[in-house]
DNA sequence: GTCTATACCGTGATAGAC
DNA sequence: GTCTATCACGGTATAGAC
């Protein structure tokens, strides 16, 4: 159903409050989680009040939805680019690479998803977000391939989000390094299911 | 609606009320989330009052910190196990093998632990379950290996957890293949990691 | 020892004044 | 566009019935 906060509409210009509620609201809904952050905390931060946020937002949820729906894309574009795709190892390794890049611009409302999938999953963007990486292993994985394939491939995804949510605290490595690391990994693995071992 | 076991309850008997907590909470946090599960809606479900709760537990995160204790015992005992093994390839083997069998008593505990991750950050016990996987990948990895064989170790780990939380829907695959699976694909990612490759 | 009644304050949400 | 006032519900706490 059309998300009653409409996306980047043309005409954006009432100020810049409800872009800065957007940037607000996902750093606090990152760090400390989507229900532990009140909108009252959101509003004290903006120097407004609660009341406020609800002129621009119908509910809390339209606000993090608004923010999925704005900063979402990259993913969007990458799986509709990958469809015209031929099912290539190569085209596969590419959207690994994407997908990757793409959590680093990201990687706020990437660890919102990550950490928060309780939520997500009552929220309406949760669906939304549950198709998105069923089509990506669709995209990844061989047709007729055994299980175990199938499953290498679910698991170079989420080696790329390991990579780029848990392990960047394992060692005082270099996050750059480890989230080529993880690349590296998931790409290994993907070839191996294409491969068919 | 009301729950409430129709007829006087001549089978409720008062006593084990505690464990009932537990085994109601356990069950609404795993389904529900953390924050979703209202004390009242548990109550409710015991037909009991909220109040009555909290002469068992101090609190809502003493619910949880109860069950945690009570259930995550063999996780424990793995790891204090492992740490006395050779570390061989065929001990690290073993070791995934057992979690993922810990997983199959326990999947409503891990799924809890799994989607509340924001949550679990500020619980109490968040710190204990990080030190734990901490300690798991430290045990799975070896000594001064490159980088991406340091990350095979943990996929290992989360392709365990992905099999049994996420691919379980992908298809209408038997959910104990797909977890064999699963332990397939992790114990071929730390034989190549142990390997050195 | 086991629970109920009741009240407190914070939270998301709504209606209406400025 | 923003605020005040108010609401029902959330976790929490205490007093007291059995």
């Amino acid at each position: 159903m059309s998300s009653s906060s409409s996306g980047t509409g043309p005409q954006v210009k009432r100020g810049n409050t409800r872009q800065r509620i957007q940037d607000v609201a996902l750093e606090l809904f990152a760090e400390q989680g989507y229900e532990k952050t009140s909108l009252r905390e959101i509003a004290e931060r903006l120097d407004v009040t609660k009341a406020a946020l609800y002129y621009h937002f119908k509910t809390k949820e339209d606000i993090i939805i608004s923010v999925f729906e704005d900063r979402t894309r990259p993913i969007d574009e990458l799986i509709e680019w990958a469809k015209e795709q031929p099912r290539t190892l190569e085209t596969k390794r590419e959207v690994l690479r994407r997908y990757s890049e793409a959590m680093i611009s990201g990687r706020q409302l990437y660890r919102f998803m990550h950490e928060n999938q309780a939520t997500m999953r009552e929220l309406s963007i949760g669906e939304i977000v549950k198709r998105r990486i069923f089509t990506l292993i669709e995209l990844l994985r061989t047709e007729d391939a055994p299980l175990a394939d199938q499953v290498r491939c679910a698991s170079a995804l989420f080696t790329l989000h390991a990579g780029m949510m848990f392990l960047q605290h394992v060692d005082e490595q270099d996050p750059e390094a480890t989230r080529l690391a993880a690349l590296e990994v998931a790409t290994d693995l993907i070839t191996r299911a294409h491969g068919g071992t």
